[in-house]
DNA sequence: CCAAAAGTGTTCTTTATACACCCATGT
DNA sequence: ACATGGGTGTATAAAGAACACTTTTGG
Protein backbone atom coordinates (compact mmCIF):
# COMPACT_ATOMS: atom_id res chain seq x y z
CA UNK A 1 0.00 0.00 0.00
CA UNK A 2 1.88 3.35 -0.97
CA UNK A 3 1.84 6.26 1.05
CA UNK A 4 0.11 8.25 -1.12
CA UNK A 5 -3.55 5.99 -0.59
CA UNK A 6 -4.13 7.45 2.77
CA UNK A 7 -7.97 7.16 2.72
CA UNK A 8 -8.98 3.83 4.17
CA UNK A 9 -12.00 2.06 4.65
CA UNK A 10 -13.65 -1.80 6.02
CA UNK A 11 -15.25 -1.89 3.07
CA UNK A 12 -14.18 -1.25 -0.27
CA UNK A 13 -16.46 2.15 -1.70
CA UNK A 14 -16.67 3.23 -5.83
CA UNK A 15 -15.82 6.57 -6.55
CA UNK A 16 -18.41 8.92 -7.38
CA UNK A 17 -18.24 11.34 -9.94
CA UNK A 18 -21.06 13.70 -11.69
CA UNK A 19 -21.41 14.31 -15.05
CA UNK A 20 -23.01 17.29 -16.97
CA UNK A 21 -24.79 16.72 -20.25
CA UNK A 22 -24.51 20.72 -21.65
CA UNK A 23 -27.45 21.72 -23.96
CA UNK A 24 -27.36 24.75 -26.27
CA UNK A 25 -29.21 26.32 -28.80
CA UNK A 26 -27.58 28.13 -31.59
CA UNK A 27 -31.40 29.16 -33.20
CA UNK A 28 -30.96 27.08 -35.56
CA UNK A 29 -30.56 23.85 -33.94
CA UNK A 30 -29.48 22.02 -30.47
CA UNK A 31 -26.04 21.92 -29.81
CA UNK A 32 -24.19 19.97 -27.23
CA UNK A 33 -21.30 21.35 -25.26
CA UNK A 34 -17.85 18.71 -25.33
CA UNK A 35 -14.83 18.68 -23.89
CA UNK A 36 -11.62 17.24 -25.62
CA UNK A 37 -10.19 14.40 -22.77
CA UNK A 38 -6.61 15.38 -22.11
CA UNK A 39 -5.48 12.24 -20.06
CA UNK A 40 -6.22 9.01 -20.07
CA UNK A 41 -8.69 6.71 -20.47
CA UNK A 42 -10.19 7.89 -23.33
CA UNK A 43 -7.55 10.58 -24.04
CA UNK A 44 -8.21 12.70 -26.83
CA UNK A 45 -11.52 11.55 -26.91
CA UNK A 46 -14.77 13.89 -26.54
CA UNK A 47 -16.79 13.66 -23.16
CA UNK A 48 -18.61 15.22 -20.80
CA UNK A 49 -17.66 17.53 -18.31
CA UNK A 50 -17.43 16.16 -14.66
CA UNK A 51 -15.50 14.37 -12.02
CA UNK A 52 -14.61 13.39 -8.56
CA UNK A 53 -17.47 14.10 -5.80
CA UNK A 54 -15.61 15.75 -2.78
CA UNK A 55 -16.47 15.12 0.59
CA UNK A 56 -17.87 18.59 1.26
CA UNK A 57 -20.22 18.94 -1.98
CA UNK A 58 -23.30 17.68 -2.89
CA UNK A 59 -23.74 16.25 -6.08
CA UNK A 60 -25.41 19.57 -7.55
CA UNK A 61 -22.29 21.35 -6.49
CA UNK A 62 -20.07 19.20 -7.55
CA UNK A 63 -21.85 19.27 -11.27
CA UNK A 64 -21.45 23.04 -10.86
CA UNK A 65 -18.13 23.25 -9.93
CA UNK A 66 -16.84 20.98 -12.78
CA UNK A 67 -18.93 22.67 -15.21
CA UNK A 68 -17.40 26.21 -14.29
CA UNK A 69 -14.14 24.39 -13.97
CA UNK A 70 -13.98 23.40 -17.30
CA UNK A 71 -16.22 24.99 -19.02
CA UNK A 72 -15.84 28.43 -17.16
CA UNK A 73 -20.20 28.44 -17.31
CA UNK A 74 -21.97 29.57 -14.26
CA UNK A 75 -25.39 30.22 -12.76
CA UNK A 76 -27.32 27.72 -15.76
CA UNK A 77 -30.02 25.53 -15.52
CA UNK A 78 -29.13 22.14 -13.88
CA UNK A 79 -31.24 19.24 -13.09
CA UNK A 80 -30.22 15.53 -12.00
CA UNK A 81 -30.82 13.54 -14.93
CA UNK A 82 -30.10 10.00 -13.55
CA UNK A 83 -27.46 7.61 -11.85
CA UNK A 84 -25.46 5.15 -13.66
CA UNK A 85 -23.26 2.35 -12.15
CA UNK A 86 -22.98 0.01 -14.79
CA UNK A 87 -19.62 -1.84 -13.13
CA UNK A 88 -17.62 -1.52 -15.71
CA UNK A 89 -18.64 1.52 -17.09
CA UNK A 90 -14.65 3.43 -16.18
CA UNK A 91 -11.94 1.33 -17.23
CA UNK A 92 -9.74 3.00 -13.91
CA UNK A 93 -12.40 1.19 -11.61
CA UNK A 94 -15.72 1.09 -10.37
CA UNK A 95 -17.55 3.99 -10.81
CA UNK A 96 -20.59 5.86 -10.13
CA UNK A 97 -21.33 8.80 -11.83
CA UNK A 98 -24.58 11.23 -11.27
CA UNK A 99 -25.36 12.73 -14.57
CA UNK A 100 -27.01 16.25 -14.82
CA UNK A 101 -28.21 18.06 -17.79
CA UNK A 102 -27.59 21.34 -17.96
CA UNK A 103 -29.56 24.04 -20.30
CA UNK A 104 -27.09 27.50 -21.60
CA UNK A 105 -28.93 30.62 -22.71
CA UNK A 106 -27.60 30.55 -26.41
CA UNK A 107 -24.23 29.96 -27.54
CA UNK A 108 -22.90 33.21 -27.84
CA UNK A 109 -21.31 32.87 -24.10
CA UNK A 110 -19.48 30.52 -25.97
CA UNK A 111 -16.39 28.43 -23.78
CA UNK A 112 -13.66 30.27 -22.12
CA UNK A 113 -10.60 31.76 -21.52
CA UNK A 114 -7.88 30.13 -19.60
CA UNK A 115 -5.66 27.09 -19.75
CA UNK A 116 -8.98 24.93 -20.99
CA UNK A 117 -9.72 27.26 -23.96
CA UNK A 118 -10.38 25.15 -27.14
CA UNK A 119 -10.75 21.87 -24.62
CA UNK A 120 -14.65 22.54 -25.11
CA UNK A 121 -16.51 22.91 -27.93
CA UNK A 122 -20.06 22.88 -29.55
CA UNK A 123 -21.76 20.04 -31.46
CA UNK A 124 -24.65 19.69 -33.78
CA UNK A 125 -26.86 17.62 -31.76
CA UNK A 126 -26.78 14.96 -34.87
CA UNK A 127 -22.85 15.22 -35.57
CA UNK A 128 -22.02 14.24 -32.14
CA UNK A 129 -18.67 12.10 -32.28
CA UNK A 130 -18.33 8.51 -30.66
CA UNK A 131 -17.97 9.89 -26.46
CA UNK A 132 -15.97 8.17 -23.76
CA UNK A 133 -17.05 6.02 -21.08
CA UNK A 134 -21.04 5.35 -21.37
CA UNK A 135 -21.50 9.22 -22.12
CA UNK A 136 -22.80 8.14 -25.44
CA UNK A 137 -25.43 5.96 -23.34
CA UNK A 138 -26.07 8.99 -21.17
CA UNK A 139 -26.79 11.62 -23.82
CA UNK A 140 -29.67 8.96 -25.08
CA UNK A 141 -31.15 9.05 -21.54
CA UNK A 142 -30.42 13.02 -21.68
CA UNK A 143 -32.26 13.57 -25.40
CA UNK A 144 -35.45 11.81 -24.11
CA UNK A 145 -35.42 13.72 -20.70
CA UNK A 146 -35.69 16.80 -22.31
CA UNK A 147 -38.01 16.07 -25.12
CA UNK A 148 -40.09 14.90 -22.69
CA UNK A 149 -39.82 17.61 -20.23
CA UNK A 150 -40.02 20.45 -22.56
CA UNK A 151 -43.47 20.04 -23.43
CA UNK A 152 -44.80 20.12 -19.63
CA UNK A 153 -42.29 22.40 -18.20
CA UNK A 154 -41.29 25.69 -19.13
CA UNK A 155 -38.01 24.73 -19.65
CA UNK A 156 -36.96 26.24 -23.45
CA UNK A 157 -36.84 29.24 -22.02
CA UNK A 158 -33.72 28.28 -20.00
CA UNK A 159 -32.10 27.91 -24.11
CA UNK A 160 -33.01 31.22 -25.49
CA UNK A 161 -31.30 34.29 -24.57
CA UNK A 162 -33.56 36.83 -21.56
CA UNK A 163 -35.23 38.31 -24.84
CA UNK A 164 -36.71 36.37 -27.49
CA UNK A 165 -39.32 36.57 -30.18
CA UNK A 166 -41.88 34.08 -30.77
CA UNK A 167 -40.15 32.51 -33.98
CA UNK A 168 -37.29 31.99 -32.40
CA UNK A 169 -39.17 30.03 -29.73
CA UNK A 170 -41.23 27.92 -31.94
CA UNK A 171 -37.16 26.91 -33.82
CA UNK A 172 -36.62 25.83 -30.34
CA UNK A 173 -39.19 23.84 -30.28
CA UNK A 174 -39.22 22.36 -33.46
CA UNK A 175 -35.45 21.72 -33.63
CA UNK A 176 -36.04 19.95 -29.94
CA UNK A 177 -38.95 17.75 -30.47
CA UNK A 178 -37.69 17.67 -34.33
CA UNK A 179 -41.35 18.65 -35.79
CA UNK A 180 -42.59 21.75 -37.81
CA UNK A 181 -45.66 23.37 -35.62
CA UNK A 182 -48.43 25.05 -37.00
CA UNK A 183 -47.49 28.94 -36.42
CA UNK A 184 -50.68 30.37 -35.05
CA UNK A 185 -51.74 27.51 -33.06
CA UNK A 186 -48.38 27.43 -31.45
CA UNK A 187 -48.96 31.23 -30.35
CA UNK A 188 -52.19 30.71 -29.10
CA UNK A 189 -50.79 27.79 -26.94
CA UNK A 190 -47.94 29.94 -25.33
CA UNK A 191 -50.23 33.11 -25.12
CA UNK A 192 -52.50 31.28 -23.27
CA UNK A 193 -50.42 30.98 -20.59
CA UNK A 194 -49.79 34.48 -20.20
CA UNK A 195 -46.65 33.61 -18.99
CA UNK A 196 -45.06 35.93 -21.91
CA UNK A 197 -44.09 39.54 -21.55
CA UNK A 198 -44.23 41.25 -25.10
CA UNK A 199 -41.35 44.18 -24.81
CA UNK A 200 -41.61 46.90 -27.15
CA UNK A 201 -38.53 46.18 -28.70
CA UNK A 202 -38.43 44.74 -31.52
CA UNK A 203 -35.62 42.93 -34.20
CA UNK A 204 -33.32 45.28 -36.16
CA UNK A 205 -31.99 44.82 -39.58
CA UNK A 206 -34.55 42.00 -40.67
CA UNK A 207 -35.15 41.68 -44.59
CA UNK A 208 -38.55 41.54 -43.61
CA UNK A 209 -41.26 42.52 -40.94
CA UNK A 210 -39.37 42.60 -37.82
CA UNK A 211 -40.46 40.05 -35.06
CA UNK A 212 -41.21 41.51 -31.22
CA UNK A 213 -39.72 40.42 -28.68
CA UNK A 214 -40.67 38.88 -25.08
CA UNK A 215 -39.62 37.93 -21.76
CA UNK A 216 -40.72 34.78 -19.68
CA UNK A 217 -42.12 35.98 -16.62
CA UNK A 218 -41.21 33.03 -13.86
CA UNK A 219 -43.33 34.91 -11.64
CA UNK A 220 -46.75 34.57 -13.77
CA UNK A 221 -45.96 31.10 -14.04
CA UNK A 222 -45.69 30.11 -10.56
CA UNK A 223 -48.77 31.98 -10.40
CA UNK A 224 -50.27 29.18 -12.68
CA UNK A 225 -48.59 26.88 -11.30
CA UNK A 226 -50.18 27.09 -7.69
CA UNK A 227 -53.17 28.03 -9.32
CA UNK A 228 -53.07 24.41 -10.72
CA UNK A 229 -52.54 25.05 -13.86
CA UNK A 230 -49.98 22.99 -16.09
CA UNK A 231 -48.16 24.60 -18.75
CA UNK A 232 -48.09 22.23 -22.25
CA UNK A 233 -47.41 22.64 -25.61
CA UNK B 1 -4.97 3.25 11.02
CA UNK B 2 -6.57 -0.09 12.62
CA UNK B 3 -6.11 -2.98 10.68
CA UNK B 4 -9.63 -3.67 9.36
CA UNK B 5 -9.71 -0.48 7.34
CA UNK B 6 -7.81 -2.41 4.67
CA UNK B 7 -9.54 -0.43 1.51
CA UNK B 8 -7.10 2.34 0.86
CA UNK B 9 -7.09 5.55 -1.99
CA UNK B 10 -6.08 8.34 -2.96
CA UNK B 11 -8.67 10.89 -2.40
CA UNK B 12 -11.62 10.47 -0.04
CA UNK B 13 -15.04 8.51 -0.93
CA UNK B 14 -18.12 9.32 0.11
CA UNK B 15 -20.04 5.73 1.27
CA UNK B 16 -22.49 4.71 -1.54
CA UNK B 17 -26.15 3.11 -0.49
CA UNK B 18 -29.26 2.45 -1.96
CA UNK B 19 -32.90 2.80 -0.73
CA UNK B 20 -36.34 1.57 -1.39
CA UNK B 21 -39.06 3.40 -1.25
CA UNK B 22 -41.99 0.49 -1.60
CA UNK B 23 -45.44 1.21 -2.07
CA UNK B 24 -48.38 -1.15 -2.21
CA UNK B 25 -52.05 -1.05 -2.27
CA UNK B 26 -54.61 -3.30 -0.09
CA UNK B 27 -57.65 -2.20 -1.95
CA UNK B 28 -58.38 1.21 -0.59
CA UNK B 29 -55.32 3.03 0.30
CA UNK B 30 -51.84 3.16 -0.47
CA UNK B 31 -49.70 1.53 1.93
CA UNK B 32 -45.91 2.10 2.51
CA UNK B 33 -43.64 -0.92 3.69
CA UNK B 34 -40.77 0.40 6.44
CA UNK B 35 -38.04 -1.48 8.43
CA UNK B 36 -37.71 -1.03 11.87
CA UNK B 37 -33.84 -0.09 12.22
CA UNK B 38 -32.03 -2.69 14.34
CA UNK B 39 -28.71 -0.60 15.09
CA UNK B 40 -27.59 2.64 15.44
CA UNK B 41 -27.91 5.45 14.09
CA UNK B 42 -31.77 5.99 14.19
CA UNK B 43 -32.06 2.32 16.24
CA UNK B 44 -35.53 1.84 16.85
CA UNK B 45 -36.75 4.27 13.89
CA UNK B 46 -38.48 3.35 10.62
CA UNK B 47 -36.80 3.67 7.63
CA UNK B 48 -36.64 2.26 4.08
CA UNK B 49 -34.83 -1.01 3.44
CA UNK B 50 -31.51 -0.48 1.76
CA UNK B 51 -27.82 -0.81 2.30
CA UNK B 52 -24.39 -0.29 1.15
CA UNK B 53 -23.41 -0.98 -2.44
CA UNK B 54 -20.87 -3.81 -3.51
CA UNK B 55 -18.33 -3.46 -5.71
CA UNK B 56 -19.45 -6.12 -7.97
CA UNK B 57 -23.43 -5.29 -8.02
CA UNK B 58 -24.87 -2.10 -10.11
CA UNK B 59 -27.34 0.31 -7.98
CA UNK B 60 -30.46 -1.39 -9.14
CA UNK B 61 -28.94 -4.83 -8.39
CA UNK B 62 -27.87 -3.60 -4.91
CA UNK B 63 -31.27 -2.24 -4.55
CA UNK B 64 -32.89 -5.41 -5.04
CA UNK B 65 -30.71 -7.19 -3.34
CA UNK B 66 -31.80 -5.21 0.01
CA UNK B 67 -35.23 -5.72 -0.85
CA UNK B 68 -35.07 -9.16 -0.87
CA UNK B 69 -32.77 -9.78 2.27
CA UNK B 70 -34.96 -7.06 4.45
CA UNK B 71 -38.47 -7.83 3.14
CA UNK B 72 -38.78 -10.88 1.06
CA UNK B 73 -40.19 -9.20 -1.88
CA UNK B 74 -38.45 -10.02 -5.32
CA UNK B 75 -39.46 -9.73 -9.08
CA UNK B 76 -40.91 -6.20 -8.05
CA UNK B 77 -41.27 -3.28 -10.01
CA UNK B 78 -37.84 -1.14 -9.61
CA UNK B 79 -37.33 2.88 -10.94
CA UNK B 80 -34.78 4.73 -10.03
CA UNK B 81 -35.90 7.72 -8.17
CA UNK B 82 -33.20 10.09 -7.51
CA UNK B 83 -29.85 10.38 -6.05
CA UNK B 84 -29.57 12.41 -2.42
CA UNK B 85 -26.41 13.58 -1.40
CA UNK B 86 -26.64 15.59 1.21
CA UNK B 87 -23.82 16.75 3.21
CA UNK B 88 -25.20 15.42 6.48
CA UNK B 89 -27.21 13.21 5.66
CA UNK B 90 -25.87 10.29 7.41
CA UNK B 91 -24.26 10.70 10.84
CA UNK B 92 -21.66 8.05 10.02
CA UNK B 93 -20.45 9.90 7.50
CA UNK B 94 -20.78 11.45 3.76
CA UNK B 95 -22.86 8.86 2.19
CA UNK B 96 -24.66 9.23 -1.27
CA UNK B 97 -27.72 7.49 -1.24
CA UNK B 98 -29.18 5.94 -4.41
CA UNK B 99 -33.61 6.00 -3.60
CA UNK B 100 -35.77 3.77 -5.97
CA UNK B 101 -39.32 3.36 -5.49
CA UNK B 102 -40.65 -0.25 -5.64
CA UNK B 103 -44.62 -1.01 -6.45
CA UNK B 104 -45.89 -4.57 -4.93
CA UNK B 105 -48.50 -6.34 -5.82
CA UNK B 106 -51.29 -6.40 -3.20
CA UNK B 107 -50.48 -6.64 0.12
CA UNK B 108 -51.30 -10.10 0.47
CA UNK B 109 -47.73 -10.89 0.10
CA UNK B 110 -46.60 -9.80 3.29
CA UNK B 111 -43.40 -10.03 4.70
CA UNK B 112 -41.34 -11.79 5.49
CA UNK B 113 -40.53 -15.21 6.97
CA UNK B 114 -36.96 -15.38 8.88
CA UNK B 115 -34.82 -13.35 11.18
CA UNK B 116 -35.74 -10.16 9.79
CA UNK B 117 -39.79 -11.67 10.36
CA UNK B 118 -41.77 -8.30 12.33
CA UNK B 119 -39.14 -5.42 11.53
CA UNK B 120 -41.07 -4.85 8.54
CA UNK B 121 -44.23 -3.43 8.53
CA UNK B 122 -47.35 -1.51 5.71
CA UNK B 123 -48.31 1.79 7.29
CA UNK B 124 -50.81 3.43 5.21
CA UNK B 125 -49.66 6.92 3.42
CA UNK B 126 -50.96 9.20 5.74
CA UNK B 127 -49.96 7.54 8.44
CA UNK B 128 -46.59 7.17 8.28
CA UNK B 129 -44.13 7.95 11.34
CA UNK B 130 -40.94 10.27 11.71
CA UNK B 131 -38.63 8.69 9.42
CA UNK B 132 -34.71 7.79 9.87
CA UNK B 133 -32.04 9.73 8.36
CA UNK B 134 -33.64 12.07 5.43
CA UNK B 135 -36.04 9.84 4.25
CA UNK B 136 -39.33 11.57 4.70
CA UNK B 137 -37.82 13.75 2.02
CA UNK B 138 -36.87 10.72 0.35
CA UNK B 139 -40.91 9.66 0.20
CA UNK B 140 -41.75 12.87 -0.78
CA UNK B 141 -39.91 13.32 -3.77
CA UNK B 142 -41.38 9.35 -4.16
CA UNK B 143 -44.96 10.51 -3.80
CA UNK B 144 -44.62 13.23 -5.87
CA UNK B 145 -43.33 11.21 -8.89
CA UNK B 146 -46.08 8.01 -8.45
CA UNK B 147 -49.00 10.71 -8.45
CA UNK B 148 -47.20 12.00 -11.78
CA UNK B 149 -46.30 8.65 -13.48
CA UNK B 150 -49.13 6.56 -13.00
CA UNK B 151 -50.96 8.82 -15.11
CA UNK B 152 -49.44 8.82 -18.32
CA UNK B 153 -47.59 5.40 -17.54
CA UNK B 154 -49.65 2.35 -16.82
CA UNK B 155 -47.65 1.30 -13.30
CA UNK B 156 -51.01 1.22 -11.60
CA UNK B 157 -51.24 -2.57 -12.69
CA UNK B 158 -48.01 -2.88 -10.62
CA UNK B 159 -49.97 -2.63 -7.61
CA UNK B 160 -52.65 -4.80 -7.81
CA UNK B 161 -53.00 -8.52 -8.56
CA UNK B 162 -52.58 -10.51 -12.05
CA UNK B 163 -56.37 -10.12 -11.82
CA UNK B 164 -58.53 -7.30 -11.16
CA UNK B 165 -61.86 -5.49 -11.18
CA UNK B 166 -62.17 -2.10 -12.86
CA UNK B 167 -63.41 -0.90 -9.49
CA UNK B 168 -60.61 -2.25 -7.57
CA UNK B 169 -58.57 -0.33 -10.47
CA UNK B 170 -60.29 2.96 -10.04
CA UNK B 171 -60.18 3.30 -6.28
CA UNK B 172 -56.40 2.72 -6.58
CA UNK B 173 -56.47 5.50 -8.88
CA UNK B 174 -58.60 7.46 -6.33
CA UNK B 175 -56.21 6.54 -3.57
CA UNK B 176 -52.79 7.60 -5.34
CA UNK B 177 -54.09 10.84 -6.85
CA UNK B 178 -56.56 11.21 -3.95
CA UNK B 179 -59.58 12.45 -6.00
CA UNK B 180 -62.58 10.90 -6.74
CA UNK B 181 -63.29 10.03 -10.08
CA UNK B 182 -66.12 9.43 -12.63
CA UNK B 183 -66.93 5.87 -12.96
CA UNK B 184 -68.43 6.18 -16.39
CA UNK B 185 -65.62 8.07 -17.88
CA UNK B 186 -62.47 6.39 -16.11
CA UNK B 187 -64.15 3.15 -17.73
CA UNK B 188 -64.22 4.77 -21.13
CA UNK B 189 -60.61 6.05 -20.74
CA UNK B 190 -59.24 2.99 -19.84
CA UNK B 191 -61.15 0.70 -22.61
CA UNK B 192 -60.56 2.95 -25.17
CA UNK B 193 -57.06 1.44 -24.92
CA UNK B 194 -57.55 -1.67 -25.52
CA UNK B 195 -54.83 -3.04 -22.71
CA UNK B 196 -57.17 -4.63 -20.79
CA UNK B 197 -58.33 -8.75 -21.32
CA UNK B 198 -61.80 -8.89 -19.59
CA UNK B 199 -62.08 -12.40 -18.06
CA UNK B 200 -64.76 -14.65 -17.95
CA UNK B 201 -64.38 -14.65 -13.68
CA UNK B 202 -66.63 -12.69 -11.32
CA UNK B 203 -66.35 -11.28 -7.85
CA UNK B 204 -67.61 -13.96 -5.87
CA UNK B 205 -70.03 -13.20 -2.52
CA UNK B 206 -70.76 -10.27 -2.79
CA UNK B 207 -73.76 -8.59 -1.64
CA UNK B 208 -74.35 -7.00 -4.82
CA UNK B 209 -73.61 -7.36 -8.37
CA UNK B 210 -70.27 -9.01 -8.93
CA UNK B 211 -67.43 -7.35 -11.14
CA UNK B 212 -65.61 -8.93 -13.52
CA UNK B 213 -61.85 -9.55 -13.62
CA UNK B 214 -59.48 -7.89 -16.10
CA UNK B 215 -55.86 -8.96 -16.55
CA UNK B 216 -53.55 -6.19 -17.96
CA UNK B 217 -51.95 -7.07 -21.61
CA UNK B 218 -48.42 -5.65 -21.86
CA UNK B 219 -48.35 -6.82 -25.55
CA UNK B 220 -51.08 -4.86 -26.76
CA UNK B 221 -49.62 -1.77 -24.21
CA UNK B 222 -46.40 -2.63 -26.23
CA UNK B 223 -48.09 -2.04 -29.59
CA UNK B 224 -49.65 0.97 -28.50
CA UNK B 225 -46.31 2.71 -27.43
CA UNK B 226 -44.92 1.50 -30.58
CA UNK B 227 -48.21 3.06 -32.70
CA UNK B 228 -47.23 6.37 -30.93
CA UNK B 229 -50.10 6.20 -28.89
CA UNK B 230 -49.83 7.15 -25.33
CA UNK B 231 -51.51 6.06 -22.48
CA UNK B 232 -53.12 8.80 -20.11
CA UNK B 233 -55.56 8.95 -17.29
C1' DC C 1 -88.12 -7.17 -2.36
C1' DC C 2 -84.44 -4.44 -0.62
C1' DA C 3 -79.73 -2.69 -0.37
C1' DA C 4 -75.54 -2.00 -2.62
C1' DA C 5 -72.35 -1.56 -6.01
C1' DA C 6 -71.57 -2.77 -11.26
C1' DG C 7 -72.34 -1.61 -15.72
C1' DT C 8 -73.67 1.40 -19.57
C1' DG C 9 -74.72 6.26 -23.46
C1' DT C 10 -75.59 10.78 -24.56
C1' DT C 11 -75.24 15.73 -24.41
C1' DC C 12 -72.58 19.62 -23.89
C1' DT C 13 -68.40 22.10 -23.34
C1' DT C 14 -63.73 22.65 -24.07
C1' DT C 15 -59.65 22.00 -26.56
C1' DA C 16 -56.92 20.88 -30.68
C1' DT C 17 -56.24 21.04 -35.54
C1' DA C 18 -56.22 22.76 -40.09
C1' DC C 19 -55.83 26.44 -42.92
C1' DA C 20 -54.95 31.72 -45.91
C1' DC C 21 -54.40 36.39 -46.00
C1' DC C 22 -52.43 40.93 -44.76
C1' DC C 23 -48.40 43.47 -42.59
C1' DA C 24 -43.85 45.43 -41.80
C1' DT C 25 -39.17 45.89 -43.19
C1' DG C 26 -34.78 46.14 -46.14
C1' DT C 27 -33.08 46.08 -50.58
C1' DA D 1 -42.25 47.32 -55.89
C1' DC D 2 -40.78 42.96 -54.41
C1' DA D 3 -39.13 39.34 -51.49
C1' DT D 4 -39.21 37.59 -46.97
C1' DG D 5 -40.84 36.13 -42.87
C1' DG D 6 -44.14 38.14 -38.90
C1' DG D 7 -48.59 38.43 -37.25
C1' DT D 8 -53.56 37.22 -36.94
C1' DG D 9 -58.91 34.52 -36.87
C1' DT D 10 -62.22 31.12 -37.92
C1' DA D 11 -64.39 26.75 -38.83
C1' DT D 12 -64.28 21.96 -37.93
C1' DA D 13 -63.08 17.85 -35.41
C1' DA D 14 -61.80 15.54 -31.33
C1' DA D 15 -61.59 14.98 -26.56
C1' DG D 16 -63.15 15.64 -21.88
C1' DA D 17 -66.71 16.55 -18.41
C1' DA D 18 -71.15 16.07 -16.53
C1' DC D 19 -74.77 13.31 -15.57
C1' DA D 20 -79.08 8.94 -14.30
C1' DC D 21 -80.95 4.73 -14.95
C1' DT D 22 -80.83 -0.42 -15.27
C1' DT D 23 -78.61 -4.83 -13.79
C1' DT D 24 -76.89 -8.29 -10.78
C1' DT D 25 -76.16 -10.36 -6.46
C1' DG D 26 -76.80 -11.71 -1.43
C1' DG D 27 -79.48 -11.24 2.44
Amino acid sequence: MSENRKYCYKYPRPAVTTDCVIFGFDGNQLNLLLIARGIEPFKGQWAFPGGFVRMQETTEACARRELAEETGLSNVYLEQLYTFSDIERDPRGRTISIAYFALVKSNERLPIAGDDAGKAQWFAIDKVPELAFDHNKILAVALERLRGKIRYQPIGFELLPEQFTLPQLQKLYEAILRQPLDRRNFRKKIMKYNILEPLDKKEEGTPHRAARYNRFNREKYQALVEKGFNFEI
